[in-house]
DNA sequence: GTCTATATGTTGATAGAC
DNA sequence: GTCTATCAACATATAGAC
């Protein structure tokens, strides 16, 4: 047997009317194909075609697909990084009661992922698709753009976070914070099914599994952060063998 | 400039003294592929070089990339599901205080992952690595044979948490148990900064963070399982927009 | 069983006309 | 700026000798 022809899937999006210049087109084109299927099964062919464009013409904008990943994603990235930082402010400067505010701050933090809308509404929902696949992409080019992107949110959250919660030790925290992004990504990484327009047009039921989300992380940081390191209840003591 | 000749990473794992007949090679070479690349990126003349044999013989026996793809993950998972269901029953039969059996089974779900050794040793930890690549590599392929390889196991734990936690509702106990399976696979996705054998040669550091990971899971099961939907603190309730 | 040689299609990138 | 045509290297898979 050849080769298969489309190597993920069957070309689920097929036909956008993407908006803009070519240049604005092949950025959202690939943004929309690498969510879906990973940079190295989205090839420069499937962009420009799906841009309405040829490939010389994305090699003349970008020089290469690894650029044209780089532009796609920090342009995306702005808005999230940009409500982050903004609902971040907002808890820092509230006052809350108890573990209020090591909630509000993971609520800054993974609210904004879901409600920022994608630009185009013919798929479900490119914007969460492509933060998962950013996090959970092979290839090196992928982790180190990822990195290039988010490094002011992560530090400028993990200082946030070991502030609010006192007598914090900060290594603690990070682990805490990285396994809240875990949490997230892995509810957007395509596992959970999410209630779309029809089945939920209001959003409530979005809402309340946001809002568990955001409960999973914040009782897992407290008891990270907080706790005492147990004993394993089973196994001989293998782990970490 | 041409393609690069090595997509992902400069080939890190090259001379491996593989052991067994072409076969057995074949199955470790792949797994050790897959698990840092993806499958796309793992290309069956990578996998025969490193096997020390031809991409023919690999046709000869497996077929296709996909069936080597689907034995090389059986035959993981066959030890890892073991495990699983040995600390699950322990999990069932002991006697608990408090939440001590929802820790149990979160231990039965989570341990087994960091207790296994790899067959060859050279590589940091194929295992895990396996796992996280099993979550994250967007294939279809890898997707399908996933589920078929831990349809059984995750059922059980579904299952086992459900009566562990009285008046439980199954929705939330699904969500809760796929949530911790998001914090398992984040951090074995190369996140994490594990101490290796040298400067953790007791092991007793990865124990206390395998410790810290069935606690953050532990917690967050039982916040989203037992406490009640709250309210945003930030944002004017944009979420699921 | 395992090899070499080959078939056939894909990829990223470029040259040159317009 | 955008196109068509083409390149060299890669992919999976197969044919046939040994």
């Amino acid at each position: 047997m050849p080769p298969l022809a489309s190597p993920t899937s069957p070309t689920p999006a097929q036909a956008h009317p993407l908006q803009g210049d070519t240049k604005a087109r092949l950025l959202e084109a690939f943004v929309l194909l690498f969510a879906e299927r990973g940079f190295h099964a989205t090839s420069m062919r499937a962009v420009t075609q799906m841009a309405g464009t040829s490939v010389s013409a994305a090699h003349y904008h970008f020089g290469s697909k690894e650029d044209l990943l780089r532009q796609a994603l920090r342009r995306r990235s702005e808005l999230l990084n940009a409500r982050r930082f903004e609902y971040l402010d907002r808890a820092e400067a509230a006052e809350f009661e108890g573990n209020g505010r090591v909630r509000a701050i993971l609520e800054a933090f993974i609210l904004p992922l879901f409600e920022l809308r994608p630009e185009v509404s013919q798929q479900q929902n490119p914007q969460r698709n492509l933060a998962a696949r950013l996090y959970v992409d092979p290839p090196e080019v992928v982790k180190k753009i990822r990195q290039e992107v988010f490094a002011a949110v992560t530090s400028r959250f993990r200082e946030s976070l070991a502030n609010a919660i006192e007598g914090a030790d900060p290594e603690r925290v990070e682990l805490a914070l990285e396994l809240s992004l875990g949490v997230m990504v892995h509810s957007i990484s395509g596992r959970l099914s999410w209630p779309d327009q029809t089945t939920d047009p209001e959003g409530s039921k979005r809402k309340e599994l946001v809002g568990r989300l955001v409960a999973f992380a914040a009782a897992g940081v407290l008891a990270v952060v907080e706790g005492e390191v147990e004993a394993p209840l089973l196994s001989a003591g293998r782990a970490g063998e």
